[in-house]
DNA sequence: ACCTCACATAGATAGTCGTCTATATGATCA
DNA sequence: TGATCATATAGACGACTATCTATGTGAGGT
């Protein structure tokens, strides 16, 4: 994963419903009309939200007659979070943030 | 740090420059003039750039005669790797993600 | 005092984004 | 077949973004 991929990660994280969306998949899979629910938004803008985090590898989609089931995408998540976690606020080790 | 604080350094981490001044910094403080060499922006858009980084809470700056020297924020990168290193792609444990 | 260097600010512009309404698609059910 | 539900697509609009050129600021050096 090169850096324009983390950047497209970042940006579909970076408005907050999407936030939101992942960290409540982040608690299991999750029918579209579920997350309509949980937000005041509209139905097409919440399609809309869903692609982009489908474009950017982060979620995936299963249809399942007239749902369609959201999930994230185990090794997008483990290569982002890795490249996340490797940052670190100081050259040497010794570094709490690390 | 809630979602919106979260959220804020995405955006500001969607940028693939800014994305790549922040790998940069992660190797150590740079002076701005050094991070200028290294990407093909004008001086301003580098400018522009710090200003959004240190905006989020992500990178500081310290002054010094003519330069500005940039690091990474330790208390909020920290903070911001617990939060995405919290996700997980399945709900139980056993997730090679987490 | 003047010039130079590092950086910030102002203003402009083309492009992108989040959201909406309206409409289409496609599955289920009576 | 026709109605209903879940979702996607199209198109519009106002707000924001990345970038540039031009200019301002402030510290050092000659």
């Amino acid at each position: 994963m090169n850096t324009i991929d983390v950047a497209l990660i970042c940006k579909a994280l970076s408005d907050s419903n999407r936030l939101q969306i992942v960290q409540m998949l982040s608690d299991g899979e999750k029918c579209g009309c579920m997350l309509l629910e949980q937000f005041e938004i509209t139905q097409p803008t919440l399609s809309h939200h869903m692609k982009v985090l489908c474009e950017c590898g982060l979620v995936e989609s299963r249809k399942e007659g007239k749902w369609s089931h959201y999930f994230l995408n185990c090794d997008t998540l483990k290569t982002f979070k890795e490249f996340i976690g490797g940052l670190s606020c100081c050259k040497e080790g010794r570094c709490e943030c690390k």
